[in-house]
RNA sequence: GGCCCGGUAGUUCAGUUGGUUAGAACGCCGCCCUGUCACGGCGGAGGUCGUGGGUUCGAGUCCCAUCCGGGUCGCCA
């Protein structure tokens, strides 16, 4: 049916209320539902607004009676009529549940089959069949609730900054590959066979040129790529909120991206948070979270029983501490609730993480049971105890094996056992800022130090000396913000010296020829009168899906990857055209 | 790449120690119904139990392989 000028909707549905009661309206929308009771029907409809009633009767003219018995659910009207009250009928579930529109012009734009699945909230459809048919599962109501907060989150992002003196740019989708970090998504080029772009893991080097071409604010909502694994919170291609400022300290970032946040809580759920947000070096987080991310809505903080257990017979904590690791402890107050089993079960969590054990004591009803204390002396254990604040209702975990194990391993625990209590209330926000990490990471595997930011990321001014010493203790100029054991973003105050930018390249091992192949243009550029400058950049899917309640960012995401990183309803990736592999110069080696 | 969980009507699930013709709810189709809104009543259709192989007198159930989905570790500057 041909959609005409008087088909067209005066309103959304939600938008009509008992004040356009007497008034005629024309809405369009989808059949929700549709209730035949014989003589009176009535069709639930739906737009991206919400639902209001329709209502047919015995005065309704036959011909629209008729059209209106014929209508199923996902059928696509226009509806006109005027809109009336219900009187005592009210349903009290819903924005327009005192009023219905009394239909005298019923027209069906288009109909439908049924669905593969109801277009309803309160039923868990599989995963892959609500990827597959994804345009159906967005007309689920809260769905498309999620969508448009997502815009609604969008335009206060950009009105913040835009307030605050940024200018919004574009940088390049087609860049060069990047030599380290993440791998690249790749793109090859038909102008020059054999050569490629690769699509940006982050705007990186884009937004710094703009500070040295002089711009002082930037930001942007920039797609960005990793061809790496997916998580629950992690997609191959994903949004930042992409910012840089000059003439700027970690001070100023910090404090204009608290403001965003606040903003974004006091425009989203009315909620002023009025404390600044707290700070923390990365030295400290570790040593008392074990994470770099950690939440801080609950204790069980990290305790070192390394001196205490130095000259311990137990050959488990004696050989994590003689090979340079340490011997740590959290003590989950609530824990001695936990069964037997359930402590396996962590036993088996800590495992995940490369433990090779979880060593624990609990004390309940004033008895205390334990999986180690009989390999340690009275004294060793009454040490531990008291070292632990060990009380009726507790549970120590110890782990021992080297350091990355042990923070990775009780980090991790100290969040399962907050879970498994039901500590962590979502209404709950916690943020932090951590500072000061480190600038390099040793890899063991390839025998040399990686950038743990990026490599164009500024040391501490008081670390500088260190380059020749110890580069491994050095610390950068980068932080992080942190929410409810969540990173939303990172950033640094960026190298704007080409003499350090040199030095950085060289102890990352990235000779002088190569550094001028790859990142020849950068030290040009620092030539030339560059200011300090540093920025930030946020996760905006998990920002958007932390704000609405989520731990899966899919439900963010119109259309997301599955988790093998393909798009279920259009089959992608998918195999090339011959002819276009041939013009790009491509064979494809033959998969085993 | 490793480990873990799952796959049974269109959908969400149940299915006992292996045992007759695999069930329920919702949805769908038909008839009836004047105020429903989780409408109601009556009737009906709908399943190669992901796929392949094996054990067995007999497999949705046990074993092996494989595919798909999800979680997670590694990975993610």
């Amino acid at each position: 049916m041909a959609f005409l000028k008087e088909d067209k909707r005066t309103h959304y549905c939600t938008e009509l209320t008992e004040s356009d009661i007497g008034s005629r309206v024309t809405v369009n929308g989808w059949c929700a539902k549709q209730r035949n009771l014989g003589s009176l029907i009535f069709i639930d409809l739906r737009d991206r607004s919400g639902i209001i009633q329709l209502a047919f009767d015995e005065n309704t003219k036959q011909d629209v009676f008729e059209t209106a018995s014929t209508v199923r659910t996902e059928y696509v009207l226009s509806a006109s009529g005027v809109v009336r009250s219900r009187g005592a009928d009210v349903n009290a579930n819903r924005a327009t549940g005192r009023i219905e529109i009394y239909v005298d012009t019923l027209k069906i734009l288009c109909t439908a089959e049924t669905t593969p699945f109801e277009i309803v909230d309160d039923k868990n459809i599989r995963g892959d069949l609500r990827m597959q048919y994804r345009y159906l599962d967005l007309r689920r109501p809260s769905m498309t609730e999620n969508v448009i907060m997502r815009s609604k989150i969008t335009k206060l992002t950009l009105d913040y900054f835009h307030d605050h003196g940024f200018l919004y740019i574009e940088t390049p989708d087609l860049i060069r590959p990047t030599p380290e970090g993440a791998r690249d998504y790749l793109v090859p080029s038909r102008v020059y066979p054999g050569r490629f772009y690769a699509l940006p893991q982050s705007p990186q080097l884009y937004k710094q040129l703009l500070m040295y071409a002089g711009f002082d604010r930037y930001i942007q909502l920039a797609r960005c790529f990793r061809d790496e694994d997916l998580r629950a919170d992690r997609q191959p291609e994903f949004t930042q909120i992409d910012l840089e400022m000059s003439f700027s300290t970690e001070d100023d970032i910090m404090d204009i991206n608290e403001g965003f946040l606040k903003y974004l809580f006091r425009q989203l759920f009315g909620v002023d948070l009025t404390e600044k947000f707290q700070r923390m070096t990365w030295r400290e987080a570790m040593e008392r979270f074990g994470s770099d991310k950690p939440d801080l809505r609950f204790g069980f903080e990290l305790c070192d029983l390394t001196e205490l257990l130095r000259g311990t017979a137990f050959r488990v904590f004696a050989g994590a501490i003689g090979a340079g690791g340490s011997v740590r402890a959290i003590n989950v107050k609530g824990g001695a609730s936990f069964t037997r089993r359930e402590i396996d079960s962590l036993g088996e969590f800590a495992k995940s993480y490369r433990a090779k054990g979880l060593a624990w004591a609990k004390k309940a009803n004033g008895e205390v049971s334990s999986s180690y204390a009989k390999f340690l002396t009275e004294e060793e254990n009454s040490a531990i105890y008291e070292k632990m604040g060990f009380e009726d209702g507790d549970l120590i975990l110890i782990v021992a094996d080297k350091n990355a194990v042990v923070f990775d391993t009780l980090g991790a625990l100290r969040r399962e056992c907050a879970k498994r209590l039901g500590l962590l209330d979502p209404k709950d926000f916690k943020f932090l800022w951590v500072t000061e990490f480190p600038l390099f990471e040793y890899s063991e595997e390839d025998g040399r130090f990686y950038a743990m930011h990026h490599p164009f990321t500024a040391p501490m001014e008081e670390d500088i000396p260190l380059f020749d010493t110890d580069p491994g203790a050095m610390r950068a100029r980068a932080y992080d913000i942190v929410l409810n054991g969540t990173e939303l973003g990172g950033g640094s105050i960026r190298i704007s010296t080409p003499e350090m930018q040199s030095l950085m390249f060289e102890k990352l091992g990235i000779g002088e020829e190569e550094a001028n192949a790859k990142f020849g243009f950068l030290m040009e550029a620092l030539k030339y009168g560059i200011p300090p400058h540093g920025g930030l950049a946020f996760g905006f899917d998990r920002l958007v899906a932390l704000l609405l309640g989520y731990e899966d960012i899919r439900e963010i995401i119109p259309f997301p990857k599955a988790q093998n990183a393909s798009e279920p309803m259009s089959k992608c990736p998918s195999e090339a055209d011959p002819a276009a592999l041939d013009e790009l110069g491509l064979i494809i080696k033959p998969q085993k």
